[in-house]
DNA sequence: TTGTACGCGTTATCAT
DNA sequence: ATGATAACGCGTACAA
């Protein structure tokens, strides 16, 4: 027996819910349900008068309600170390329009660059029981993994490559990064190299790219200026700077970003220095300004749509269980040359 | 009589639940919840005991189940046009991180810059009963409006200003801005004036408060360049292109964001004209690169940190039961000159 | 301080 | 094609 009048006992004015939608088109809740969720199973005219029922109560589902008795939430989680970040942000927006397509929600999560506040952050993430997860990066505490793993959770990460993901991976080989820019630039004649350089763990891994291939070729960077993250112009100002001034001029300075390769070709032109006849500079991540810059910027380019519409598609098209055609997706990446090498 | 035995029905692994831990615990599920939500009216040793169940059946709460018995969803969902964009996304970190803070995730998500796609995605955002919602702008469509008064939520818009908002708000007079940035143009002596323009209506107030208050001085514009959404240097480049070609060249070019002005002085030096001797140009943001471009972009700054992070607390209080100071904060702005004018 | 009973609004399952 | 019933996992209200 229903207690249809104790509707109101904890306060507030209840919305109206499937019951009541379903009494004034004089069906059952579950019709109801039915004609809303899959409407091919109902006739047409019962769809009908469901609509106008809809219409008059006002009626809004109730997605908790129903996530908690299906067991799907039609909810992706994303958890990314910065918004505010001009690489990310595209690929965070291509991730959202595209589950908006095909009928999810982002719960969108900031977990800054440290990986004990991911694990936090992961854990509070599963009490919404999100269908997916898209993780930033492949490095992650082994608390953190036990947990994501024994949730059972379709997860994509990005931004990163490995042949061992979590579950799927969009991403791309930031030590191969290091290894064409250090390459290209050797052959370009370069040999007095500094780095301008934030210490995010993919930034790093892109470093080592480029110092093994230098040593390769016997070539030791004179310098590094490490700067703080998130990376910004006056960083790429102040980088130079300290380079410029510990006496050794580099030939070549690669910077983490273009934004501080920006910063770095600013506060070259304010010594009086030439890009790239007295000192190149070399950036990472195509930015809209990188090609307008004068001189424009050599950087390399990653298609940062693409990993948010190849991931947001992996998430779902498993959720729906969809055949997988892979697991890993390396987007690669692309060496722009331009003025300023 | 509880059907224990049930559990697998509607297959998948079942995680852990409240009643699983007070198992493990010796407890009431009653109790296992106090010790989670409200520790201080439980006993520390059953605290304890608590903490040591959960730790073995690795448990996590369902916030799908919570909230819908207590009607509180912890979480906050936040309507943007658009993330990628060099404005909004700095607001949409601080609301995120000021979010975390106080408990709260973000529903993030991306409404366009169309009134019909806002008022769908309102109504999606509801079926998840989020404790309250930011919406940007304060212009919508009556159905919407409609929608979101009859669910009495917490509603902050933001970004903008009126006196009479849906519920509360945090912005700013884009039309004051206008009114200065003409008045001190006009005061610096320039009177060919030409505009290079988005189209969203925020911007169109701003323009409004420029051609008004040149009006009042008998000034009228020369000619205005319309760009597309979103802004981009291309786009600047393009505009002052249309705006040189039309004939009539301008003394001053007031652009609606920073990037369109940035991409107007590239396209100024490409072509052989000094800024500001030759042409003065405006933009509006300060953004990062604005004092630091060669010439320094003159531009209005707005304080896009405080308008997440107040957005963020009056929310919460609001929803926590708090006094409110006031419904609406106006958090002003500054118009910075610098070389380009 | 802890426990019992029940409802939150929906969907899965089975019956008709 | 539609309906009846029983979960889904938790918090409110009240009892002990």
């Amino acid at each position: 027996m229903k207690a249809k009048n104790a509707q109101q006992k904890y306060g507030k004015t209840r919305s109206p819910t499937l019951e009541d939608v379903a009494r004034e088109a004089g069906l059952s809740p579950m019709t109801v349900s039915r004609a809303l969720n899959n409407p091919h199973l109902v006739r047409a005219t019962t769809v009908e008068k469901v609509k106008k029922a809809i219409a008059v109560t006002g009626y809004i589902p109730n997605l908790l309600a129903g996530g908690l008795a299906s067991r799907r939430s039609k909810l992706i989680a994303v958890v990314v170390p910065q918004i505010n970040n001009n690489m990310f942000v595209d690929t965070v927006q291509a991730i959202s329009d595209q589950l908006a397509k095909r009928g999810y929600h982002m719960l969108l999560c900031v977990s800054g660059y440290t990986e004990d506040k991911e694990s936090e952050i992961v854990s509070a993430i599963l009490s919404r029981r999100p269908d997916g997860i898209v993780l930033t990066g492949i490095q992650h505490s082994p608390q953190m993994k036990r947990i994501i793993l024994s949730s059972e959770l379709p997860v994509v990460e990005i931004w990163d490559l490995t042949p061992t993901p979590l579950d799927m991976l969009v991403g791309f080989s930031h030590e191969k990064i290091g290894n064409k820019i250090a390459k290209y630039l050797y052959k370009k004649g370069y040999r007095k190299f500094g780095l301008i350089w934030t210490e995010d763990k993919r930034a790093v891994v892109r470093k080592k790219g480029i110092t093994d291939t230098l040593a390769k070729n016997k070539v030791k960077p004179l310098a590094e200026a490490t700067v703080p993250l998130p990376a910004t112009l006056s960083l790429g100002r102040e980088g130079l700077c300290h380079l410029l001034d510990s006496g050794n001029k580099p030939d070549a300075v690669i910077c983490s970003s273009d934004t501080l390769a920006q910063g770095a070709i600013i506060e070259a032109s304010h010594r009086g220095l030439r890009v790239p006849q007295d000192i190149a500079i070399m950036g990472f991540g195509d930015l809209d300004f990188s090609r307008h810059n004068v001189p424009s910027i050599s950087t390399v380019k990653i298609d940062r749509w693409r990993i948010g519409i190849d991931a947001a598609n992996m998430l779902a098209d498993k959720i729906e269980g969809a055949e997988l055609n892979d697991v890993v997706i390396d987007i690669g990446f692309e060496l722009i040359e331009r003025e300023s090498t």
